[in-house]
DNA sequence: ATCCATTCAGTAAACGTTATCTCAAATTAT
DNA sequence: ATAATTTGAGATAACGTTTACTGAATGGAT
């Protein structure tokens, strides 16, 4: 333990309370006394106790973020940038990874609940913590899902228009066997990514296939596995959308396994870029993730409602366009 | 705020400290009067407060994260590792980026220590931050730099070794004219470097240039630039040593831009692989960062000072050697 | 010279816990 | 039946802050 409002108070011969008034700027203390006062802050390294700060003001100056896995590169993109917004602010981060586990992720909120955190970043797991996360009683905002868009301030991208686009742009090119490999299917963001197959097959007046929706985890592995069983089959897609740029890694890993060609012998269009785009042939046809811009629109929402907790509730869209590189073959007649 | 202890002390007919002690699991309460509080938690749905238990106990069930950078593929790979051994203890991870900012640095050891962390994983920028750091108050492992090491417990790479052992690779296979390209010229990681460096030609009866030592920043772009410069040069080297994954990545774009083959207009080592090395041509030699085992090692070495803090100081390190891929000419005659 | 504002600094209660200290009641030993 | 011990639960101080309240001293207006 450093030195205490007390010990800085007996060392300049002062009440706490003008010490606690100097540290805070509070007008009404005399310059001589100020000075001294700072003379023994700056003697003993004072530094206020934040723990006692915020039981008694309410404040902790420290935002949490309950994610499904702090190392995964998207979560990891939009956290930084989320960062540069908020730390100059005051505000630091802690972080918990619920691994995708309901139960896991309500001890993660509670956690944070009891440590104080000024406010909640969180990209949920379960379709029901609207209940846990009294979201009315301090700022929470949300990110990747849309299932509490009408409780919370939520950003996200409208993956069901992507993944419209991304189906429209293969069956314009003659793809009518398409197959589709994404992460878990509770995950709202996952029933988006399905209603946007649907709708571009109905629209294109073709029917889709239910064999051809493989939900898993959103890991490379995932992406290998499925992959491997989707060219397996008696009749493998033309085509493959993956939903992450963790899943397009195992394809393309499996790809190059198995001698697939891409897009010779199968096309893809992936959700989020590769790291390594620029190294890899062939470019990959993709839908951008856009993880800048949705943490620097989590940081800004996140300090409006710290400033006024009255504002109404706000979702912000973003689209997201299809990059085309050449990852794609037409098979038109 | 939630219910606190006082409310649920009212709810059963109880005092607060009979509340204290079910809560606690203290003996010497009657089980009649332990069911009823409990009921009464329940309903309540209290929760502990930790801020109020932490100033009363000084312990705060969380341990600071102090990094270059918290995007940085490698510090994520290690913190994820730490969280991973420490998570399951209760502990939670509060994290903020340096930017390698000597001044930024000091605030946030300053802000973890006013937020009574329980203890420190750090990754230091300044060379004298042991004042700072009051490694003997409370628990702090320092990773990636070994200037802390008699301070505080330090895992870290032995990169002397790992350099001299790529020199020295290289050396054998005809290689004078070897560049080496790294980040931040002040870290204690790149002096090692340097060592393992001057010592590999020295021992191998050959003359270092002192040209080919390139200091930057760890990114994509310094990698990039000093790769440009490098085979602008009047007598580009023959080989060049990379001295992170990110700075690779750099290099080789930079290369296929400027189209430089690797091997056979230039070699490459790496320190550290690239994410997706299986994808890429051609594999690269490169010598293991071991992510994993580090932040193994960190949240181990933490738990057992948390535990016993009269241990005395320990320095882990580990040793890295060269995975072989076809990114190495050799050029003997 | 008296009164009224002002300015400044100290006292103490409060934030939500825990733990020590009491003390009453219940149990055991005589 | 009484004394000695054990058990169970309440009151309260303390952790390090902030802030409303109190009050002394100064200064200006009458």
């Amino acid at each position: 333990m450093g030195a205490t409002i007390k010990d800085v108070a007996k060392e300049a011969g002062v009440s706490v309370a003008t010490v606690s008034r100097v540290v805070n700027g509070v007008p009404n203390v005399n310059d001589e006394m100020k000075a001294q006062v700072e003379k023994a802050i700056a003697r003993l390294g004072y530094k206020p106790n934040q723990l006692a700060k915020g039981l008694k003001n309410n404040v902790t100056n420290t935002i949490g973020v309950v994610v499904t896995d702090i190392s995964d590169p998207f979560i990891i993109g939009v956290t930084r940038a989320a960062e540069k917004i908020l730390r100059p602010e005051g505000y630091s981060l802690l972080m918990a990874s619920t691994d995708n586990d309901e139960e896991k992720e309500k001890e993660c909120i509670d956690m944070m609940d009891s440590k104080c955190v000024d406010g909640l970043i969180i990209s949920p797991v379960s379709n029901n913590i609207a209940a846990l996360l009294k979201a009315d009683t301090y700022p929470v905002v949300a990110f990747d899902r849309n299932t509490l868009s009408h409780i919370c301030d939520t950003v996200y991208v409208d993956k069901e228009k992507a993944m419209f686009s991304a189906v429209d742009y293969l069956l314009k090119r003659g793809h009518t066997n398409i197959a589709m490999i994404s992460g878990e299917k509770k995950l709202s963001t996952n029933f988006d990514r399905y209603n946007g197959y649907l709708r571009a097959f109905f629209e294109n007046d073709q029917i889709a296939r239910k064999e051809n929706l493989l939900f898993g985890t959103f890991s490379r592995n995932y992406g290998m596995k499925a992959f491997e069983k989707l060219v397996a089959r008696q009749d493998p897609p033309t085509a493959v959308i993956s939903g992450s740029a963790t899943l397009t890694e195992g394809i393309l890993i499996q790809a190059k396994k198995m001698r697939v060609r891409i897009p010779e012998d199968i096309s893809l269009i992936s959700f989020g870029a590769l790291a390594l785009q620029d190294l890899i042939e062939p470019q990959i046809t993709h839908s951008k993730e856009m993880q800048q811009e949705i943490g620097t629109h989590i940081g800004e929402m996140l300090l409006s409602r710290l400033r006024r907790a009255d504002l109404p509730v706000r979702l912000k869209v973003l689209e997201s366009n299809i990059i085309e590189g050449d990852s794609v073959k037409a098979i038109n007649s």
